[in-house]
DNA sequence: AGAAGTTTGTGCACGCGTTCACAAGGCGTA
DNA sequence: TACGCCTTGTGAACGCGTGCACAAACTTCT
């Protein structure tokens, strides 16, 4: 029993609630007012005790018998997640993978505000991206401190990026979303994520090879994939 | 104690050996020529136990008083990725993020080469990207007969993900990296990995929600931030 | 050769997360 | 009201992953 001293949800579960703020959004969209753990858990790709007792971590929020209100389940996980409160957020970097955050639209949806697009090519500075134009990084610390920013986004190349961390770390920001492929060493206090591309093909490039050298697994996959050409 | 039936690496210990991967091709080009599990560790941001204990998985590769070859760790994490074959990738879906993934160097680096870049928007068609023209959807599954291609990436909006996955599938493709954000259904057999960057931005959204309403916490690392500008 | 210093490989214990299984509780119907 | 049906909430067991701590093994120095 995990230790919850009033307010101790476990990572896995916080990591799980996008999923079924996600999955909710779809089910009210389809009409529905109410629904069960095991819809929602249909809907979330998980099983019904899990999301059962993700939710129990919250509060008791579902009816007996009937299930969880859905509009109400959706705003009880977005206070939970802090997306009843507009998040300004920073971009460093912006290259290809940079203008493709920067144009992504679910980021706004969700309550994030992009403040900044930020680098240190005197080119891309100036240049309209998604709306904004491009600022120098030494801007850094005004944008931060007038739009109290307190996330930034890292999508800069490997060699760069500690680099923008510290500055991002002197400018005040304490969480930090890192897609350059290296380790970052921050401050404790300061959250770090990774998303990690080429980590993810790596890891499927594993399985797949396990798939090639296990001739029965191989084969029966398929054959039944060539049995019901969906 | 991991059944290892001879060959039972567990899914951490997996998710782990790109990242020492990495590290290792970083000490590497300082001109080690040996390493020990603790400097390992330390350049991949976990504990030595830990690498070890990945690491003994593989086999044992490292002597004792010393520690582990660089070269020949390299070489042995890469077998076990199955790195030292080349994997062909098709991309579909060309907006931002698909033009950041075909220009993504980390890609060919580690022996994915990308067979084809697809979209059904016929406008996207013809157009060069990475070096190559990109390619109506239909032809699909020539170009994975081909290609011999075993790696999907979906970069679609969320609506247009299921059909492609469901595509992907019955052209004979086994392993699905889906950044769109939403739930893929697909036959047993078929590996799906999910990258959803507006989810790591709701779970940083959540730790940063906490440190807002922990005084106590917020003060220190204020002020420890202030106290070392570093 | 022997002793001292290093570093690997791993048995073991602990903790977190998942899943099962069921009691508790609410709804609908007669 | 009483009975049957449905769904939540959770105690308890299990399994995986982590980290400690130490024996085994190799190198270096005297």
């Amino acid at each position: 029993m995990p230790d919850l001293g009033k307010r101790g949800i476990p990572d896995a579960t916080v990591a799980r609630l996008p999923i079924y703020l996600r999955a909710l959004v779809s089910i009210a969209e389809a009409g529905e007012t109410t629904v069960s753990s095991d819809a929602l858990a249909h809907g979330a790709g998980v099983n019904s005790a899990k999301v059962r007792k993700d939710l129990s971590y919250l509060g008791s929020y579902g009816t007996r018998g009937v299930g969880y209100d859905v509009q109400y389940l959706v705003y009880q996980i977005s206070r939970e997640l802090g997306l009843t409160q507009d998040w300004s957020v920073v971009i460093v970097g912006v290259g290809n993978l940079g203008h493709a955050l920067a144009n992504y639209g679910g980021f706004a949806q969700r309550g994030f505000t992009i403040a900044a697009l930020l680098d240190v090519d005197t080119r891309q500075v100036g240049e309209m991206v998604a709306g904004q134009a491009v600022r120098h990084l030494d801007e850094l610390t005004d944008v931060v401190a007038t739009s109290s920013v307190s996330i930034g986004v890292i999508a800069t190349p490997a060699h760069a990026a500690q680099d923008v961390a510290d500055r991002l770390v002197a400018a005040g920001v304490t969480s930090i979303l890192n897609f350059a492929p290296c380790l970052l060493s921050v401050p404790s206090g300061v959250d770090v994520r990774k998303v990690d591309l080429s980590i993810e093909l790596q890891i499927l490039s594993f399985h797949e090879q396990r798939k090639s050298t296990a001739p029965r697994v191989k084969a029966a996959v398929a054959q039944r994939l060539s049995a019901v050409p969906s």
